[in-house]
DNA sequence: GTCTATAAGAGGATAGAC
DNA sequence: GTCTATCCTCTTATAGAC
């Protein structure tokens, strides 16, 4: 793929510039307190600039979120040639990914009910190519570890999706790091262990 | 304890039906979402009626979530007074209620980050306690399950005790209702289910 | 494409009559 | 305590010069 010309390169870091900070401020304070003005004063430039590059604040959160998955994706390329690693430890990573990067405040959430947003997301073709692609290779693994009798075959495979969904932006692993009790991988290591054991087939099967 | 007069009374009538109104739109679409102008068309009133009985937008949520707590604490109370159940069975029970609330769209949640609704919150004497009050309670009944290996008693009670909470907010019901798939109830085991053998001791214990 | 300045409108809160 | 009418701030988005 050719890199464009040096104006366009620098374009694209702008635009990194720009898709970050709004990453931050989605992870921090959430898409309805997160202020145009602020993203725009937190890169450095002009409101009316950054409106030349995203067409309204939901393009914004759009692309953040498009970022987060295109980085989930790589993962998911990495783990996918670990030819040592079980279907299960392939999740447990996914999971582990995700819970750190919230707790490092680097994991942007939505607002599930706000239908704007929500069909900015499903209007933009890349989110919804990244999503897809993601699941599918998410839910091979799934039947994967269930063949393997490491999750209950018994449970549909899309709980056992949704509740990996639910993990990147569960609210607890930020609520433990507020005691100041736990270090990050202490968190991450015990809500892994209560998901996954919960997944796991009844003892007497 | 006294009723009042009868004014006091239509007065706390109209009080109720006020805050069922906020307890179902908070449920529905978020604190943020939620505008005071809608709660007054659909309570049927002027919205400067309505700031004479609450006195902010923040003032109406926190009244809500009394309500919830207040219904959850009767649920406390009944479950201490069955001598059949085991600690485990009450927890069950609570969280079950607690999903079925927000299966049916009764379950109001706030966004964690905003500050302003946090004070508020927090400046509540009767939210206060009754948090307290019921977390103190939730907390010896896990000691219990804990002592009974019903719960790993390696997990700390915090842990347990967020999680708990953090179904009555979790996604994933409602992804699975979404699906048209699964009743309630369904998707209540299934949830439940995942939850608390997450939580068991390991096998060789 | 960047800026300053401003439009446009939503939404929280209040004034003042009854 | 209820209403109508209004205020005022905040925020998204754009106009228009450079």
């Amino acid at each position: 793929m050719a890199r464009g010309s040096f104006r366009q390169q620098l374009l694209r870091v702008r635009e990194d510039a720009i898709i970050a900070t709004v990453n931050r401020l989605l992870a921090e304070k959430g898409f309805d307190l997160m202020t145009v003005d602020e993203v725009a004063a937190d890169v450095g430039i002009a409101k009316a600039s950054l409106y030349k590059h995203f067409a309204s604040k939901e393009a914004l959160a759009a692309a953040a979120m498009v970022r987060v998955l295109e980085r989930g994706a790589a993962l998911l390329d990495e783990l996918a040639e670990r030819a040592d690693l079980s279907a299960l430890d392939r999740l447990r990573a996914v999971a582990s990914w995700a819970m750190e990067q919230q707790l490092k405040g680097e994991m942007p959430t939505l607002p599930s009910q706000n239908s704007t947003l929500r069909a900015e997301l499903l209007g933009s073709q890349r989110y919804v190519d990244l999503l897809m692609t993601s699941s599918d290779r998410l839910g091979e693994w799934i039947l994967q570890a269930q063949a393997d009798k490491a999750i209950d075959p018994a449970l549909p495979p899309e709980v056992v999706l949704y509740t990996l969904f639910a993990r990147a932006c569960d609210p607890v692993p930020g609520f433990l790091k507020a005691t100041g009790q736990y270090a990050d991988d202490q968190i991450v290591a015990m809500m892994l262990r209560t998901w996954l054991d919960g997944l796991r087939p009844p003892a007497g099967a």
